[in-house]
RNA sequence: GCCCUGGUGGUGGAAUUGGUAGACACGCAGGACUUAAAAUCCUGUUCGCCGCAAUGCGAGUGCGGGUUCAAUUCCCGCCUGGGGCACCA
């Protein structure tokens, strides 16, 4: 009987199906265990090797603990809701609920071949009313709810009218400081207007409306994403784009920033992705100081974390979109402004952090230092960003490198505050130095100049101390058709929530998916929709994926979003694997939600993942064909024209290049021709390592192209398309890692090697090929070794001649000692999710008990349920085989006992100052003066000592030993 | 630009707490079995040097320094690949 691992596959797929082996229960007496991966957005592509890598560690680790005795979640969904269905339904007029459909039944059936443990019965879809319905109604909590700075915690907003009635808002201070009435009393609120009092309680809501910037595109008269937008044209038609000011939905997030880092305290993620995470929220602490300006009787208002470097300021910069410009600026400077802003607004917040280049103009206005009544002159410059701090910079160019680099620019005085520790040439942002230059506080240490600083602006007014965020709040509409609708109605300019009976609020049919007027989304044209005063806009992609981690837990209820029982029993996810790229979007996003729902009550919990994992991106490995291109030449009418492909090794080769060429030129009696060379990617899947399937390769050419195809081989003979299947010479493509993506023609799908090698082949060798975290290139080549391990150890059990060969002997010492090798091994790595270092001891496991020609089921069975989360199929056939009547995906891990590994002797490693010279076995017994006597006797050692005193003999039990001279 | 992260043989990688660098595979070379091939098995494989041989000698974990008896691992500086930077998801 040999390993087919197709009929094995399919029969063992099926069988699982119909026993509902997957089938998860929320009663149950076993400990509970949630394996989640991140939710996949059904793109049209389909799946390529990079994405089940983490789905396929997530599901060894889930069948690990279904083996260990938990109750395991382990669910799959689709994040529905995108960009890319609606820009395929702009171009090709399907629906995006059609083409999505269609994605994820492909996706399902890629997935379905790699046989993973998912319960499909709890499968989620956002963009399916019955899903959307509850991210409504989560929304309509957020937008009742405000957050409550004296308890921390989200409240109802009912709550916050109440106070209002009775005190006005002394205790509840407006979160938004630029807001038109900060303070009212209890008798001011009561006089209010309807429309007024709802202006109020919008700017406490923590989903709330407000406005902000969008990239607008005129030509096509719509918004664009971020990454639609390219070097400030559209990716698309390459028009231009500005920003423009639109109504927009946002998430008070900012209000929950101390929560949000409090919370990483508690998370197990990795250092990094807390790091990445605080650094998003970004919070500081400074001071907000005021500036009087000259000649005017306006305020600029600064936020610093360095209020002790005020006298090093030299001069004030301003964001562009700053609303004092227009104000200050001179008649003298108006055009230059102007010029300016315009420059400004045509790009983008990314390329504006990223420009190297000085770019700024004079305002022609003057700023006074509240300290010592200095004339600082104000500049605006497009590194100053509006929406952090106040967007305006005291500029101290001797402490910072980008000040300085202005300063320079514009030719300013430098003035330095820190003596020797500034060099005049880089900035220097120490904490340390002894001010110099600094009036009242020269000769003070700067750490201890602040305090003195704050205290002196606050005592006269001038300043406040200020702890800052980074963080702004999440914008959270998007001018676009395929997403939730907002249960808003707005009537007279104020937003009305629908009831909670009139959810789901389903997105309507329309036929056209252009944009409404004014840059509106597409709902904005629909006149059953506007005449119900109903939002325009709909949610972002994160409103779905913010809370679906809960709704797996109880897929099926109507009554609500998931049941506090149910919730309270699977907790927060045991393991999340995902990318990094969702460091700080989704994963703050959810975080917020969570905390939300918690404070509400609705949950028990206010982390949604315990722990996360990042898996690394699988890279593509490009291959490179090189081609000739002639120059400047006009080609006669009805001239085959020959397309010259360059094997590698030929490329740097000029001269001879240049006679090959003319050599195949010759053939259509063309003369000499200058020429080029260029390199195009060639799809990956017709070459071999790096020799091209050149039969493959012209199947591609085009037959009714006026060209005829060459090829200089790397043994430099020529081949033309008609000959390529001849000859044995090869033709070598160059090669380079890149991201894998379709226009690089480096995909590889994992249908196709599943066909070729299985499922349990392929999930193994994407485990074997490194590190989950890690990224790295894919290279089928080395999925064969992962096959042979496969057929090796159904070899263990049958011989293609004998049939069964395993028995039921009494497995020896030496045979019990690899099997508990390996369960030590294989349980710890998989624990730690070190997937790859436990399928190379599978084979080392398996390697050893073929020495030793051990055929023993003692030995053999327990090693089928070890290898069972990595390579199910084999495992439960064997096990069936071995005349098991149960399944093995319930059966029970193997124990480790360290009895069999007991050693007494080592071989130690000895080293002669830090160098390794030789090895001794001795006694693990032997006192370390026995060691040093076995040692020093020893010949090799004697050699090297050469008579020479041993300073020192460091002796490191059952480790090493270092001899010192 | 800012934040995060990686760099070890021809290739993917291993070395879990500072303690024998290169486990396990791929590839390559040689051999066995076979009429032949496939499959399988065995041997070798970091580089350089010496050699009849060895447990010989030297170098070696991106580059340059440092700490230590001992550094892939810790510290400082640099080079370089990847991810993110708020409307891709």
């Amino acid at each position: 009987m040999e390993y087919d691992f197709r009929k094995i596959e399919g029969y063992w797929q099926n069988k699982w199906k119909e026993t509902e082996a997957y089938k998860v229960s929320n009663n149950s007496p076993r400990p509970k265990c949630y394996v989640l991966d991140m939710f996949p957005y059904p793109s049209g592509a389909g799946l390529h090797v990079g994405h089940p890598l983490g789905y396929i560690a997530s599901d060894i680790y889930a069948r690990f603990k279904r083996l260990k005795g938990f109750n395991v979640l382990h669910p799959m969904g689709y994040d529905a809701f995108g960009l890319p269905a609606e820009q395929y339904a702009i171009e090709h007029g399907i629906h995006p609920a059609v083409s999505t459909e269609d994605n994820i039944n492909n996706f399902r059936k890629q997935l379905d071949n790699i046989g993973f443990s998912f319960d499909w019965d709890r499968e989620v879809r956002t963009s399916e009313p019955q899903y959307y319905k509850w991210t409504q109604w989560i929304f309509l909590q957020l937008f009742k709810s405000f957050y409550n700075r004296e308890t921390k915690k989200a409240d109802s907003i009912e709550i916050l009218i109440k106070t209002f009635e009775n005190e006005g808002n002394k205790s509840h201070p407006i979160p938004n400081s630029q807001f038109s009435t900060p303070n009212f009393t209890s008798a001011e609120w009561l006089s209010f207007s309807e429309a007024q009092q709802q202006e109020i309680l919008m700017q406490y809501r923590l989903a709330f409306c407000g406005y902000g910037e969008v990239n607008w595109c005129e030509a096509l008269g719509t918004v664009l994403a971020n990454d639609e937008v390219v070097n400030g044209v559209s990716e698309r038609g390459g028009y231009p784009v500005v920003k423009k000011k639109l109504r927009q939905w946002y998430l008070r997030i900012t209000e929950y920033a101390d929560r949000l880092l409090e919370g990483l305290e508690r998370v197990d993620f990795s250092e990094a992705m807390k790091e990445m995470q605080r650094n998003w929220i970004g919070k500081s602490n400074g001071a907000d100081i005021d500036f009087a300006i000259l000649d005017s009787n306006e305020i600029l208002k600064v936020y610093t974390t360095r209020p002790d470097t005020i006298f090093g300021v030299d001069f004030m910069v301003v964001a562009p979109e700053h609303e004092v410009i227009e104000k200050i600026t001179t008649k003298k400077h108006k055009q230059e402004v102007e010029d300016y802003l315009t420059y400004v607004k045509s790009r983008s917040e990314r390329e504006r952090m990223a420009e190297k280049k000085i770019s700024g103009c004079f305002t022609g206005a003057y700023a006074i230092n509240p300290l010592n009544f200095r004339e600082i002159p104000i500049y605006i410059s497009e590194y100053v960003l509006a929406g952090y701090g106040t967007g305006a910079i005291m500029a101290v160019p001797c402490g910072d490198e980008r000040d300085l680099k202005f300063a320079k620019h514009f030719n300013i005085y430098v003035t330095n505050i820190l003596g020797d520790l500034f060099n005049g040439e880089e900035a220097n942002p120490t904490k340390d130095a002894e001010l110099v230059n600094s009036d009242f506080l020269t000769g003070m240490l700067m750490r201890d100049a602040t305090e003195i600083v704050l205290t002196d602006l606050e005592g006269w007014g001038k300043g406040k101390r200020k702890i800052n965020y980074k963080m702004r709040d999440a914008a959270f509409s998007r001018q676009r058709y395929w997403g939730e609708p907002f249960p808003i109605k707005w009537i007279n300019g104020i937003a009305y929530p629908l009831d909670e009976s009139e959810l789901p609020l389903e997105l309507p049919k329309v036929d056209e998916y252009k944009p409404g007027p004014e840059g509106e989304g597409p709902l904005a044209n629909i006149e059953s929709w506007t005449a119900q005063h109903l939002e325009t806009n709909t949610m972002p992609g994160y409103a779905g994926s913010s809370w679906y981690f809960l709704r797996y837990m109880d897929p099926h209820n109507n009554d609500t979003f998931c049941d506090r029982k149910v919730s309270d029993y699977w907790n927060q996810v045991d393991l999340y694997i995902g990318g990094t790229e969702h460091a700080v979007g989704h994963l703050l996003y959810s975080r917020l939600w969570t905390k939300v729902l918690f404070d509400l009550g609705y949950i028990g919990f206010d982390e949604p993942y315990k722990k996360l994992v990042n898996q690394g991106m699988i890279q593509g490995s490009s291959r490179f064909v090189y081609w000739v291109s002639y120059k400047n030449i006009l080609w006669p009418p009805n001239t085959i024209i020959p397309h010259i492909n360059i094997s590698k090794g030929w490329v740097d080769l000029e001269d001879q290049l240049q006679s090959k060429v003319s050599e195949i030129l010759k053939l259509h009696k063309l003369s000499e021709l200058s020429f080029d060379i260029n390199k195009s990617h060639v799809d990956v899947n017709i070459v071999d390592g790096v020799e091209l399937d050149i039969k493959e390769f012209a199947k591609g050419i085009n037959k009714n192209s006026p060209t005829k195809q060459y090829f200089i081989m790397e043994d430099g003979s020529i081949l033309s398309e008609d000959d390529a299947y001849l000859g044995k010479s090869t033709f070598i493509c160059d090669a380079e890692v890149e991201k894998m993506s379709k226009s690089k023609y480096n995909t590889v799908n994992p249908d196709e090697l599943v066909q070729r090698y299985g499922a349990d082949t392929f999930r193994m060798y994407e485990m074997f090929l490194g590190p989950v975290e890690q990224s790295k290139p894919w290279d089928t080549k080395g999925i064969e070794g992962v096959h042979r391990f496969l057929r090796k150890l159904w070899r263990m059990f049958f011989d293609e001649l004998k049939g069964k060969i395993w028995n039921e002997e009494k497995a020896t010492d030496a045979e019990l000692k690899v099997l508990h090798r390996a369960i030590k091994k294989i349980e710890e790595d998989t624990e730690r999710f070190s997937f790859n270092t436990a399928v190379s001891a599978f084979m080392v496991c398996v390697n050893e008990l073929s020495d030793l020609k051990c055929n023993k089921r003692e030995v053999l069975q327990p090693l089928l349920i070890m290898l069972t989360p990595y390579a199910p199929h084999v495992a439960e056939e064997l096990w069936l085989q071995l005349g098991n009547t149960t399944s093995i995906l319930d059966a029970t891990y193997p124990t480790f006992e360290k009895k069999y590994l007991v050693e007494s002797a080592k071989e130690y490693p000895v080293s002669i100052n830090g160098k390794l010279r030789t090895t001794i076995t001795i006694d693990l017994a032997a006192t370390e003066k026995e060691v040093e006597a076995i040692v020093l006797e020893n010949e090799i050692v004697k050699k090297w000592l050469e008579d020479k005193p041993v300073k020192k003999l460091i002796f490191v039990k059952g480790r090493m030993i270092n001899v010192v001279l």
